[in-house]
DNA sequence: TCAAAAGGTATCCGTTCGGATTATTTGTTA
DNA sequence: TAACAAATAATCCGAACGGATACCTTTTGA
């Protein structure tokens, strides 16, 4: 049985090239392409369960919804899916941000493509996230400078990894949490519950979701409390 | 200019195949051959400074001084030297300590030779530390979770079946969690929304809540997911 | 200083939700 | 077998929600 890739990539001669190298090693099906994160959490909606993808090949820099939120979300809505990002980007912030978004892999476009290739095998066989060598090292310094240690005690930037909610989104976030209502969150803050509402609404578009109970549950997995 | 070695195993047969299939690779120089951190501390202080190793391959466990322990002092007193654990344990626990004790590098001793003295050279070619696949994959988990894999705190004894929920309740409360309206639980149940919407209400009145918002804060407070 | 970004308010509309009620079918167990 | 829990299903109603849109004020950063 080959392994089902998903390819999230605005560029589409990214796209063709990797579909290709794929293909052509011959235990690898490409069951979906998208063109960037939001048209990756459409089409992953409408898949029907043989197409689920086992693994997502995620780029990061791309419109609409970028590879971190993607991961993010796609990550707690189908968490039988292996994201490994694919990108040109090295720095530690991406890094970062990629994994604690709960990527399981983390590949250099400028790694060949029989090395990609094979660490995907290699993944499949073994189990374990395929990483490029610079980025296994800069992961490990992450561990060793204190990096991490901020996050032993979180100090304030803790939830600001990703989907940037302002302070007040926030707020109200923590709010709707607990089950209140648009009428109740106006009163504890002393808003009309219009604008409690229209909060919401911003909330549910940064964070790609559509109901309180889909907001929740990213909230809830990614430690957004 | 060869590179130059030091090598730390307490076990000889160890000592004695590494230092061959490095010398054998031409490009490298063993310059110090320790039984444990112990010796390899007291050796180093006698070298000269054109002895003094580019890397060390420190083996963990050893006694009277472990590998932590002196990869720790070592690459204090000596911090021109890339310290790199060599060594066939791979659990967490040891990986995290020997990163913060400062490890530039780990490798597992079940790599083949030509691996090691690859990864060895390409780490002077591009300075980025080497580390084996699976290392790589457990420091990524480990920046991802470190809240739990640090403080380790169990919460409370597993609970299972808190407000008695049915078998069929609790398939709904999951497909609830992930933000499926009534039509959507139908369909993935094959039953009626009408059914599907009975049983959440029946879920609210047990867990005394009255709305999705309340029971999903319930659910994932209480772990019943 | 001037344009964005953030926060605040309101209204309209169609959908979904929460609650209550009633009823049939299928198991289980006393 | 009688009683009961669980699962299934439908209907009615008012409340709450989600989405779009338009407008205003305050704060902030280039």
């Amino acid at each position: 049985m080959p392994i089902k890739i998903a390819i999230i990539d605005d560029k589409a001669s990214n796209r063709n090239i990797l579909k290709d190298k794929l293909v052509r090693h011959g235990h690898f099906e490409v069951t979906l392409i998208a063109v960037d994160g939001k048209d990756f959490m459409q089409k992953m909606k409408e898949l029907t369960t043989d197409k689920i993808p086992d693994v997502a090949l995620m780029d990061l820099e791309m419109p609409n919804m970028d590879g971190v939120d993607a991961i993010a979300a796609g990550s707690s809505f189908f968490p039988s899916v292996k994201f490994v990002v694919l990108t040109i980007f090295d720095d530690e912030d991406k890094i970062f941000k990629a994994i604690k978004a709960g990527a399981f892999g983390y590949l250099l476009k400028d790694e060949s493509a029989e090395n990609i290739t094979d660490m995907l095998w290699q993944m499949h066989e073994s189990g374990a996230g395929p990483i490029s060598p610079g980025i296994a090292h800069k992961i490990l310094q992450l561990v060793q400078n204190n990096d991490l240690t901020m996050l032993h005690k979180p100090p304030v930037a803790t939830q600001k990894t990703f989907f940037d909610l302002t302070q007040r989104e926030n707020e109200i976030l923590q709010l709707l949490v607990k089950g209140l209502i648009y009428k109740e969150i106006g009163v504890h803050l002393n808003i009309s519950p219009n604008t409690a509402k229209k909060h919401v609404i911003n909330i549910y578009n940064k964070l790609h979701v559509n109901s309180r109970a889909q907001a929740l549950h990213l909230a809830y997995e990614k430690g957004m409390l």
